[in-house]
DNA sequence: TCTTATTGCATAGCACGCTATATATCAATT
DNA sequence: AATTGATATATAGCGTGCTATGCAATAAGA
């Protein structure tokens, strides 16, 4: 008798996201970051400068959800604003040297989460799951409207 | 030049659980339900009367966090609360009629978003998919501390 | 030029997860 | 009986996501 849970491809990666948030936000503490930030950086360690839209078609989160993040990063010290001279309206966001030098042990510490967590699996599984993640994700978006 | 992002297993599944949790939230809304009672009423459906410790252990979130969603759940008539008689700590949980009657529904939701979900994916890699998120589930909870 | 979109960002308010801490009740020890 | 410990629940405070809404700056149309 499996129950619905068990069988529920959504209850199962609402789980498991839960446990790698919690997991990375342990160790990434220590650095002073935390799990929101996380796909901010590194989008913005690979292309600094961008803007809030930028990032949030990048990110993939709601324009208000980068809108506080953005507030909490540049309150902590990782980025500043500065406004356009050419468009008022955008602000485009820079890296301060702190959080560039924090590039490493923060990616250093998310592959070690996921080293972890895919530690059960054999080395053919790991691709596989990466690729029926990547399947999902691409046609949920293509669902529901382009993310 | 595959980036960070494209090949971790936590940022993948990190964006897939948010679009889990925005499509069914979109679908159980006009239900009167949200994404965080889900599991909840998962498991009063099956076995109602469960105190809080126990849908802690159950659902695997921390205590804090079922204690707000059953004050929730009892604010917006979801389930009614009597403390047990031999010992006074003890609340059990009861489902009222309309969150009863609200499971049919909610689970047909749930599993279309589901289905909706691995619509893209062949027999065989659905099944695939559901034994790898069960298998870092299971190795997770292993390496951390058995939740 | 004036009006009307459109775009970029901010704010309000809430759900839901977390850690840390408090409180009340029962159990066990002395 | 009094103290100590364990258990069950609540509360405070905050991060991260959402929807809904407001506002300022630019672009487009009349």
């Amino acid at each position: 008798m499996t129950s619905f849970r068990d069988s529920s491809a959504g209850y199962l990666i609402n789980d498991l996201a839960r446990q790698f948030a919690n997991a990375l936000q342990a160790r990434i503490r220590p650095l002073g970051l935390s799990t929101g930030v996380f796909p901010v950086l590194v989008h913005l360690w690979e292309h600094d400068g961008l803007t809030q839209s930028d990032l949030v078609a990048r990110v993939g989160v709601e324009q208000a959800t980068m809108a506080n993040t953005l507030a909490r990063m540049q309150r902590d010290g990782l980025v500043k604003r500065r406004r356009d001279d050419r468009d008022g309206r955008i602000q485009r966001n820079w890296l301060t040297e702190h959080a560039k030098s924090l590039r490493d042990p923060a990616i250093a510490a998310a592959e070690e989460v996921n080293r972890t967590a895919l530690s059960g699996l054999s080395v053919e599984e790991r691709a596989q799951f990466l690729a029926l993640l990547a399947k999902a994700i691409a046609t949920f978006g293509a669902q529901t409207g382009e993310g």
